[in-house]
DNA sequence: GATTGTCGAGACTCAGAGTCTCGTCAAGGG
DNA sequence: CCCTTGACGAGACTCTGAGTCTCGACAATC
């Protein structure tokens, strides 16, 4: 039975017990290999990336990394897990808390992060991949949540801002309007049966402001 | 090498040829058992309707039926095709047209229908599971964008005659509009982290209504 | 009663996730 | 210096589930 150094049961956490463990113990025996984590994130970034849709396994990031199938499975508790930690680990980790004063500005921002950050060639491919994944994985898909709470968040944030500044209605739902924004976000993505691009998220940012502006009010 | 009677490629259109077949042949032999088909797709429909996450397998399936694996696959040519014949066979194939006068009285009906009708308790987790399955399954994906253009398509006339009677703005983008409904309905219905009932339809209705209304007016 | 095709049953192939073991290699500690 | 500990590559292994194949029984029609 192997045990795996701290994350058990969550995240990898890597590169943080580099002299010693959480524990007392020193940590004596090799150390773990910075460059084969590296190895092993950039192969499946490499293999998500190609257009073919060729099925990325576990088999073949092993191969295409040069790395042993265990040394991927002893850091991280399931494929999926592998290709969050590659997408969080490559994609900007910054979500823009835009807060210009004007609820269709900030809405244009943090829309038009998400969008344009969603279909860039280097992460469209491993966000649907990552979904196929967390369809019948429970694990991953708590794991997707964790990740898109942070946006939803940002995008809750500037909402109730503009509430509190009296630029959307008193009963105006917000959960409704983020989900509106991110159901478009997934729901093209996935489907891909139209573009997710500045245009798209400016004309919904200015509709969302508009369907929730507060009662006799022009603007 | 078993010949698939008619359906090698798509649909399975079984009870057609009770008599003769699409071709001149009078189809000798054993006839198909209406019995078998409608114990296999009830056998879907109550493994599916299990509260508990029991995995759906085709062994299960042939198992709850009292039929052997064969004959599923004599029929339908994948999992998936049978998950989906179950539901289009269980389902309101109805898609209310609603044509009220009113875009926001319209659209109330017609996302209300397709809200609640998505989550109830016998389609909810037919639903879930198809997605599921056709994240994999390229075949089933195909199928399940027919299934849900019928729905797309009522919404999108709604919008359209909307439009035509200057209710709508004339740039307002029906498309978006639509991946607005149906993103949501999705969104929630996988993630169901809130409601999916009237209440919320309503509510989107109004703030769609509201949002693309036309410049300089008030209603 | 011969032919054609359905049915239930179950063994089978194939793919992919995850586990186990082994021989090797690097970093300490004594 | 060498011994222990744990990382590593390699590859065999188990397990699950989709889809195939074959078989014997049976039903319909000619």
């Amino acid at each position: 039975m192997t045990t795996r150094p701290d994350s058990t049961t969550e995240e990898p956490d890597i590169g943080a017990g580099t002299d010693a463990d959480a524990a007392g113990r020193p940590h004596t025996g090799r150390r773990r290999n910075e460059q084969v984590r590296r190895a092993i994130l950039d192969a499946v970034m490499r293999l998500l990336a190609r257009a073919d849709g060729s099925p990325v396994t576990v088999d073949t990031i092993a191969k295409e990394a040069g790395v042993g199938k265990q040394t991927i499975y002893r850091w991280w508790p399931s494929k999926g897990a592998v290709f969050l930690d590659a997408l969080t680990d490559h994609a900007v980790t910054v979500v823009p808390d835009a807060d210009t004063g004007t609820l269709a500005h900030d809405l244009e921002i943090v829309i038009g992060a998400s969008y344009t950050g969603a279909v860039a060639p280097q992460t469209a491919p491993v966000l649907t991949t990552l979904v196929r994944e967390a369809a019948h994985d429970p694990h991953l898909a708590a794991m997707m949540r964790d990740f898109t709470a942070v946006r939803r968040a940002a995008l809750h944030a500037v909402l109730e801002r503009a509430r509190a500044r009296g630029e959307l209605a008193e009963d105006a739902d917000v959960e409704l309007m983020v989900d509106q924004v991110y159901g478009v976000l997934w729901y093209r993505l996935l489907v891909g049966h139209a573009p997710l691009d500045e245009t798209v998220a400016n004309r919904l940012a200015a509709t969302l402001t508009a369907g929730n502006a507060p009662k006799e009010s022009t603007t």
